[in-house]
DNA sequence: ATAACAACTTCGTGTAACCCGAGGTCAATA
DNA sequence: TATTGACCTCGGGTTACACGAAGTTGTTAT
């Protein structure tokens, strides 16, 4: 299966500036048809998948790069263990950023509930004067 | 409680130079002292709070200023429904980030263990070059 | 056949959210 | 008195794109 940039960028909800700019810093490899116009195959999906990953686990397209890289060269075991580091290092980032999401997700309901609540007219205690100063946590002041 | 700048920054895990960032741009507010040095307070733990918060969500600088200064002005109702919307917004984005974590982390542990396989000699079947070409999935080329 | 249009191209500047270093101020200490 | 350390401002640099201008190419509409 072949893929214009624009069919390309929809596929991957992102947009045409962002792939040539993959492409342009060889990241992702891509062909060209007759018009000199990017033509994106079933290989670029996978390279493309393992960038939006990397990207997710907050890995700076340079260092994408390298790892693509690595990819690309003859699999000894000292490539194969450099690959392992960076997999493994951004395995970490990833769960750790997990967690992170978690927590902001969990603190998101809460303020949200909040606003709810005084909407509703059910004003909640750490929202009333009467309990302030008094070591409760309001839980930020907005 | 009174923080220096090297205090605040550590007490959030981030840069002199980004609550300078935060300072300039009105985003979170502090004092001075005799030497015009910057002096943060309980307040601004509050406020910053808030800013890693919603930066984690994805709310640009921008908007999260736009929020902190409602938050700033007095309580119309009109003020509270704006309030509104933009916490329901940020924590539907709070959510999205949650799943999208979860799927990046699972295909991390994913690529791990692959890695681990074929380290330890256990070549996984989507890398034998005998199922390749048939429809098997290999899970990206790397 | 020619004109218009869509979709791409390169190239260059603009933007967000910082990062970094130079040069200066100020208080305390050797 | 001089040096040290922590801060200040200011201006340029960086990353990861976004955007627009100007040009090329291939496909339809008159």
């Amino acid at each position: 299966m072949n893929y214009s940039i624009k069919q390309f960028a929809k596929l991957f909800h992102t947009t045409k500036h962002t792939l040539r700019y993959y492409t342009d810093m060889g990241l992702l490899p891509c062909g060209r048809d007759g018009g000199n116009h990017r033509v994106f195959d079933d290989s670029s999906v996978n390279w493309m998948r393992g960038i939006v990953y990397l990207k997710n686990c907050g890995t700076p397209v340079k260092e994408i790069k390298q790892y693509f890289d690595l990819c690309r060269l003859e699999e000894s075991d000292e490539n194969l263990q450099a690959r392992y580091q960076i997999i493994l290092k951004q395995r970490e980032q990833a769960h750790r950023k997990l967690e992170e999401a978690r927590v902001t997700a969990a603190y998101m309901d809460e303020k949200l509930k909040h606003y709810e609540d005084i909407l509703a007219g059910r004003i909640p205690d750490d929202m009333n004067p009467a309990n302030w100063e008094q070591g409760v946590d309001r839980k930020g002041l907005f």
